[in-house]
RNA sequence: UGGGGUAUAGCCAAGCGGUAAGGCACCAGACUUUGACUCUGGCAUUCCACUGGUUCGAAUCCAGUUACCCCAG
């Protein structure tokens, strides 16, 4: 009996040539259009650039499915997880950004839509295995699974994988991770899928899209002015329009004029409102040498009892970085990187591979540099001037 | 109201008689399933504080006006 699978098909090019290569190689399939997002009902206004347009996106990509999924022979459902989204992903990114960090959502949705409700809908309607268009491997042994990078390192997606459990990674494929984006467009040609063969890859928010971002933010979190102060010389540079829309090492909304260079947000208070910057990008401000990771998922069974040497990013598409870890107890990790890395933000991922094989991740708490965190630097400098 | 100095795009700032460098900011693209970073392009068609003058030709020289700064009083 042909194995069922439920594949994700979002209207893009990587989840329909993973539904053409799933029934290539004998699955039964079946294809499920996601909708996590309601512009409407979610406020999403501001910031918004396709607000006002005839067709919204989401039911452009409905379309763009749906004639993949007639082309291939494939059956197709709809699935909608608003209201989980809203509860498991939107409410935590807001309350992070509330506290002055910067989540990553698209983590969260893979954790908590993807690889869970997505997952349990699956199961429910009898699937054994789910699927998607993600840039990443799956090697299945009898006890565990491994994820890998994808084939193609330009798009490797497993950053945004790190949170989905050993369980769920057991029942998954990723039928085009073995594959370049140039051979998944090749395919999709050659295949005419003329809906998405030539769609451009889609950025932003999985599932809510590209935004002015910080005039989304302001849908939800209050505009607020203050100042900007240059950490160096304590001296006010500028003015930001609210401290919660900005991240540590950004360059671009500052506004600051003058002979000195670019600036780069190092910190903020959100207690006093004021966002702390330096200037040029090479400043010791930016550089921390080791983080505290909590919430870490690790595929493994056994975690390392002693400090790992294995590489970690700390961003999407950032290069890996060598580091050593330790885990200070189940959850949690002391990360170590002499060498130094710029601009490092609390809320973001810290995902671990040990050469192709990802290890786990979790989110970076607090970071330090000599021991000392950033933030007490931080108010240390400010303290001692007062 | 003595003397000296400076006035160039939102902010800095080159230019010193031959027809407006550069940086920051900003804007637009590219890159990108988070936020960022990065890259590329655009950004004073000339009233270069203002008004006259010299010159084939001035932001650049001269005169006056105005503003600000510094040193003296």
């Amino acid at each position: 009996m042909k194995q069922k699978v439920l594949l994700g098909l979002s209207g893009g090019v990587d989840s329909a040539v993973a539904a053409y290569l799933l029934k290539e190689d004998g699955y039964d399939v079946t294809c499920a259009f996601m909708r996590n997002w309601d512009s409407y009902a979610n406020n999403d206004i501001m910031g918004n650039p396709t607000i006002q347009d005839d067709v919204c996106p989401q039911e452009q990509d409905y379309a763009d499915a749906k004639a993949v999924a007639d082309k291939l022979g494939l059956p197709l459902l709809r699935v909608d997880f608003v209201k989980e989204y809203w509860d498991n992903v939107f409410t935590y990114f807001l309350s992070e950004y509330k506290k002055g960090r910067t989540p990553n959502p698209d983590i969260l949705c893979n954790k908590y839509i993807k690889f869970d409700a997505f997952m349990k809908f699956a199961k429910q309607q009898g699937f054994d295995t789910l699927a998607t268009g993600h840039y990443a491997q799956v090697r299945h042994t009898s006890t565990t699974s491994e994820m890998l990078r994808g084939a193609d390192d330009n798009k490797d997606q497993t950053y945004f994988l790190c949170q989905i459990t050993q369980d769920a990674l057991q029942h998954t494929l990723f039928p085009i991770g073995h594959l370049e984006k140039h051979e998944v467009r090749q395919l999709a040609e050659k295949l005419a899928l003329a809906s998405v063969a030539e769609k451009k890859d889609s950025t932003g928010i999985c599932f809510i899209g590209e935004r002015n971002f910080r005039e989304f933010l302001q849908n939800y979190l209050p505009s607020k002015e203050g100042t900007i102060v240059d950490i160096e010389s304590l001296e006010t540079v500028g003015k930001h329009v609210g401290v919660l829309y900005y991240t540590i090492g950004q360059r671009k909304g500052l506004g600051i004029g003058g002979n000195l260079g670019p600036w780069f947000v190092v910190g903020k208070d959100v207690e006093k409102n004021i966002l702390y910057v330096t200037n040029g990008n090479e400043s010791d401000w930016l550089y921390s040498d080791s983080c505290i990771v909590s919430g870490v998922n690790w595929f493994a069974n056994e975690l390392p009892k002693e400090e790992l040497i294995c590489s970690a990013k700390f961003r999407y598409r950032q290069k890996d970085n060598a580091v050593s870890i330790r885990f200070v107890d189940d959850k949690t990790v002391l990360v170590r990187y002499p060498q130094g890395v710029s601009s490092i933000t609390c809320g973001q991922e810290a995902v671990f591979y040990d050469q192709e094989v990802c290890l786990g991740g979790g989110v970076i708490e607090e970071v330090f540099k000599q021991g000392e965190s950033m933030q007490h630097k931080i108010n240390k400098r400010v303290s001692n001037a007062s």
